[in-house]
Parts: structure tokens; C-alpha cells; sequence
DNA sequence: GCGACAG
DNA sequence: ATCTTGTCGC
């Protein structure tokens, strides 16, 4: 038992600690870090909170009267610098229920040496988020997200099936959902298909994304009557879909969940205020 | 071979 | 991601 974690984290170090200079070495030995970190990866409600129950329902339910209610919820974001493209700023913010106050930010400027390349987008964020989130566990405890963390892209919609909200997920051991404003194209899936299932009904907001191999890999959700535009809901950790659409339902104000638009807005005022330190 | 490809 | 003003509507 306590081997093969020790053998997995060994392997892990040494796939991680290379900043190889072969493009295609090193995409190999990502895709090695993707499904080695994949191993721990859990696809069920697994949590010991309960969501914030209506008047009506809040009768009868004996059993989890002792369980926390969520209260505290993360979101995470990265915005780059227009003229400077390794200048970005992180930001993790974290709000409370059911008012989605903003009670906790946390940033960092940082140049990144990794670049985009998509389905590798969490060696190039997670890292400094991951700093963020160790920041607050030091400084603020009180305030770490423990029971759902919101991620700006994706969860097991990914050519490997485990995106940045996965990879953050398993790393700080905390429940994520992602949240894709863009559909990743993968196993067949198209905006033109999305949009023909989402079009049959004028007031049908959410299909499930199910692959031409039938493999589901999320759900995209019409939130807001304002915006025709769908976002793309996949679980990262310790989440099942159902639960992480429900939750999203109730956490979004405008087009995408609260938690994310804050970390999206903030991050980008915050690098243009702090660029020139840089 | 060509195109597609989260942020 | 970012480049970017106005504009149509509640």
C-alpha cells in the first residue's frame, strides 16, 4: 500500500522535475503526468458538506443534521498581459453563500516560462495556483476552500480526461469543478452539435456532452437569458456531474458561476494596476 | 495530408 | 488569453 504511493510519488518527482527543451518529449512525458496523477483521480460526490437547504425540504432529514452546510467556495483564474505574453496574473478569490461575497482574494504576478499548448493547459496555471491556494492554508486557514474550488477550463473534458480542474483538484486533494467558456473539441463533440441539441428547444439550457464513443464527458448549460452563449460544466475531483450542475445553478449571477467571473474580473484590474512592477 | 485544439 | 466602441434592449 504505502509502497506503491511511494513508488507513484517517486515517479511523479521525476516527471515533474525536467524542464525538458524537446517539445515532443516533453508532451510525452506530460501525458505520463496526466495519467499517473489520473490514478488518484475520484468521480463521485466524496465531501462531508451538504448544499444550503430550501424552507421546503428542510422537514425531514434526520440523518445529516450534523453534516457542515457548504458555505465557502473558491474560484481560480489566470489573465496574461497583451504586450508582455509571459507577464499573467493569478488570482484566487473566495466567497460565501448564499450572498456570493467576495471575503478572500489572493494574487500573484508571475512570468511563465511553460507555454499554451492545448490539453496542457495545467502545466502552465497550475503552479501558481497551487502557491495561492498554500498562501491561504499558511496565512488565512480560515478561509481555504476546502469544500469546492471553481477552475476557469476544464475537468475530465480533455483529450486525456483530466484538464487543469482535475490536475488541481488531485494536487490539493479538494472537490473542483470545471467550468470551459469555450468547448474543447474531443471524441467528436462540436459547438454545431451543441448547438443543434440546445436549439431544438428554445427553453432546453442544459445537454450532456456525450461522445460519438458514448462516453460523457459533461454537460453544457445556458445559465443566464441574457446570453444564448452555453458554458461547458466537467468535473474535476471529488464531484459527481449531477452535483456540480446543480451547484452551478445555483452559484451563477451572470453567464458563468460567480466564483469564476470574480477571479476572471479581478486578476485582469490587478495585472493592469501591477504590470509595471514587473 | 489537412484541420481542430480549454486558457 | 488578448486586440476593442458602440450599440441594442430591459
Amino acid at each position: 500500500m504505502r509502497d506503491r504511493s511511494q513508488n507513484s510519488d517517486l515517479l511523479l518527482e521525476r516527471l515533474m522535475e525536467s524542464t525538458g527543451d524537446c517539445e515532443i518529449e516533453n508532451q510525452t512525458k506530460w501525458i505520463e503526468v496526466q495519467n499517473e496523477l489520473k490514478q488518484r483521480l475520484i468521480a463521485a460526490d466524496d465531501f462531508t458538506w451538504k448544499l444550503p437547504k430550501h424552507e421546503s425540504e428542510a422537514a425531514a432529514d434526520g440523518n445529516d443534521e450534523k453534516k457542515e452546510v457548504l458555505k465557502y467556495v473558491g474560484g481560480v483564474d489566470v489573465s496574461y498581459c497583451k504586450d508582455d505574453p509571459s507577464l499573467a496574473c493569478a488570482a484566487l478569490v473566495v466567497l460565501i453563500l448564499p450572498t456570493l461575497q467576495v471575503v478572500h482574494q489572493e494574487y500573484s504576478l508571475v512570468r511563465l516560462g511553460v507555454p499554451y499548448i492545448p490539453g496542457f493547459l495545467a502545466f502552465r496555471e497550475a503552479p501558481v495556483l497551487l502557491q495561492l491556494l498554500e498562501k491561504v492554508k499558511a496565512n488565512s486557514p480560515h478561509f481555504y476552500p476546502q469544500q469546492l474550488i471553481f477552475v476557469d477550463g476544464n475537468g475530465i473534458l480533455h483529450p486525456q480526461g483530466f484538464g487543469l480542474a482535475c490536475h488541481l483538484g488531485v494536487l490539493a486533494d479538494c472537490p473542483t469543478i470545471g467550468i470551459g467558456k469555450n468547448l474543447h473539441h474531443v471524441d467528436g463533440l462540436t459547438l454545431n452539435n451543441v448547438k443543434q441539441l440546445l436549439g431544438a428547444k428554445p427553453d432546453l439550457n442544459l445537454v450532456t456532452l456525450t461522445g460519438s464513443s458514448g462516453i460523457i464527458w459533461g454537460a453544457a448549460l445556458r445559465s443566464s437569458p441574457r446570453s444564448m452563449r452555453p458554458m461547458f460544466i466537467s468535473t474535476g475531483h471529488r464531484i459527481s456531474l449531477d452535483t456540480a450542475i446543480t451547484i452551478v445553478q445555483m452559484i451563477c449571477r451572470y453567464r458563468i458561476p460567480e466564483p469564476i467571473r470574480q477571479a476572471d474580473i479581478r486578476s485582469r484590474e490587478y495585472l493592469q494596476k501591477h504590470r509595471h512592477v514587473c
